[in-house]
DNA sequence: CGCGGCTACGCAAACGTTAGGCTAGGCGGC
DNA sequence: GCCGCCTAGCCTAACGTTTGCGTAGCCGCG
């Protein structure tokens, strides 16, 4: 057994000459506790000089809570998820909770599960790497711990945090179409996932309700191989479309290297827009317009969303309203060919768009 | 009070007919106990069948150990740092341990503190966020709870856990001596940080040792737009290098934006190689020539380091020994005036090693 | 045959808090 | 002048484990 050293409530008590109950109803209760003022400040005073902080264990040991939240997130490396930790970290921080992290990777998701529910870690837990058959489902419905899904929504769970990805989708249809543009394509993620397939609906939604054609479709996991690939076959279709939303930014790199490669010009050739933004979109050789998601505030929100329940509030699904946001760049102009009197773009196309530079700090 | 739920340690000591300090040696003491096999065997299968979990609270209380680390990084974000939070995530439950992440953004660093091991949460934890002035410093070393320090070293602090960051300076050194470079340069991180001067040092040193010039050094913060500017001031110079070696990945999109801009080709004027590897390098419009480092490695090797501590061994320095790897790709060749019949690259420099394909998967 | 010692467990006291109930004193009302 | 109530705080029993110590039974030895 390791040495204690933190000071407890009975040091505080003992220095107050009060009972350690005294101490804990101050301290806890804030006002509601019938003790006298000078009583209270007294003890205050004490806790303070003695820089007393309660042992965790022993209230939650006490109290059945553990000022602690769980969260499974699919990949700790995309930023995606990143910036959504980030906002669930820094808001769990503002209401006195910490957060434990832990990769759900399906292989062992059990043992994560028993490592933070079953042993009775924490008060509540972050799902972020819902999917059809992940077991992980299974396990939180099974339980009474409260739980929330982020981002990934599972239908009829009613405990869903998550952002008006489709207006993603009708953003960037609307640019491409305000550009012009009449010939649209997708490359889309795994059409499984609840957000790729938001992502796909909004801007076909928004594609035909402007009376166009339902654009072209591709899958593609959401990394660069894949869309390259997607890309490919986007490319080489009798239709060739000018303009492209591409539902991941990781996805976008490898479309625009398709497109490089393919001998087209971004964006004289074709116009990309892509979902997700991130400082380097700004550095890429053709500066990526994007759309930009509340991402930190989605984290945050499915944190609200968990202490909510722990209050007693029913669970609910909550939307975070934040509307997407455009960010111009260079990656989409008005179509060429429709351009009547456009002196031909130097060899490296878009280059005279760039955002890039000094001056713009 | 929130109500109680799971199966305790009693309930298996009644079901099994015995006390239950029977039943907790069992579980705890593995053989050392003396307790008969049948009687062994007999908890054993009751506790499974029950699926019982020991109330990780209680036993801390009692044992003041929780099985839970916690971990300082300066910024989820930075997907270097999530590699190294990964491998750490994952060698941590691999021994029983789950992992609390906090950002340290030096604001809130002693409320991250208090939290953690002020309210008796962790049983040590791993600092990543370490940096002169950082107040995590005067923290850790005043208080008992064991701790490392990874990827950024504190100096004499005895209890380092880093990778061959000099190493890999050397290697890119070597590599662009050995295409023929002697115009050597190198854009490096904050060389107030550990790992920033330690990568400049190896650079430099190998340059130096192979009897070329000092190489030119210019720094700039660890992100795309600071590095673009600062490989601005090395295009611009007098002596332009027709090599050179950037600290990180992000400095290095920046760099290369900086390089397109100025009208000069990677690799053909300019050769440019990074430290850290990502997949996204290999889809640039110059697929960067890379030096990838063993991240994962290195947060499993931090854990090690500190569950040793906590098994009573006296801290120590460990390096991991993994040597950095050098990926080939397409932004570094021979400097173009000592290639005697080289015909003129096509427009966009480079493309023509691109090592992006489908055929290469 | 008695006793020491071993085997195989049981007993109970912690670990640091919280919270329900109790109590001692003071004061107001009748 | 007595009763009851309120105020202000104390007492104590938990929460679920772990662990030092106690002990009942049994065996073997002298």
């Amino acid at each position: 057994m390791t040495a204690r050293n933190s000071i407890r409530l009975v040091d505080v008590a003992r220095a107050a000459g009060v009972h350690p109950s005294t101490v804990s109803r101050v301290l806890h209760d804030s006002d509601r506790a019938a003790v006298r003022p000078e009583t209270r400040e007294r003890i205050l005073a004490v806790a303070r000089d003695l820089r007393y902080r309660p042992n965790v264990l022993a209230r939650g040991l006490k109290t059945a809570a553990t000022a602690t939240f769980g969260m499974l997130v699919p990949s700790l490396r995309n930023p995606v998820y990143a910036e959504i930790v980030r906002g669930a970290v820094n808001e769990a921080a503002r209401r006195g909770y910490v957060m434990v992290l832990a990769e759900d990777d399906s292989a062992v998701t059990e043992q994560a599960w028993d490592r933070l529910v079953e042993e009775g870690r924490i008060d509540g837990i972050i799902v972020a790497s819902a999917a059809p058959g992940n077991p992980i489902l299974q396990l939180v419905s099974g339980s009474r711990v409260p739980y929330v899904f982020v981002n990934r929504r599972v239908p009829g769970s009613g405990r869903n945090v998550y952002m008006r990805e489709g207006d993603a989708g009708r953003l960037a249809a609307e640019h491409l179409i305000g550009l012009g543009h009449i010939a649209l394509a997708q490359v889309a993620g795994p059409l499984g996932l609840d957000t790729a397939s938001r992502r796909a609906a909004g801007f076909a939604d928004a594609v035909v309700s402007a009376g166009l054609q339902l654009p072209a479709l591709v899958e593609a996991p959401f990394e660069e191989r894949g869309a390259f690939e997607a890309m490919g076959r986007l490319v080489q279709s009798r239709a060739r479309p000018t303009g492209v939303y591409v539902s991941n930014l990781n996805q976008a790199i490898g479309a625009l290297a398709c497109v490089r490669r393919s001998g087209l010009r971004v964006p004289g050739d074709l116009s990309l827009i892509t979902y997700d933004d991130d400082p380097l979109a700004e550095f890429l050789e053709v500066p990526l317009t994007a759309i930009r998601m509340p991402l930190g505030e989605l984290g945050a929100a499915s944190i609200s969303a968990l202490a909510d329940q722990i209050d007693g509030q029913p669970a609910r699904d909550v939307e975070v309203t934040t509307a997407p946001e455009l960010v111009l760049r260079s990656s989409t102009s008005p179509p060429e060919r429709l351009i009547p009197a456009t002196p031909s773009p130097s060899s490296n196309g878009g280059e005279q768009q760039s955002g890039i530079g000094v001056d713009q700090q």
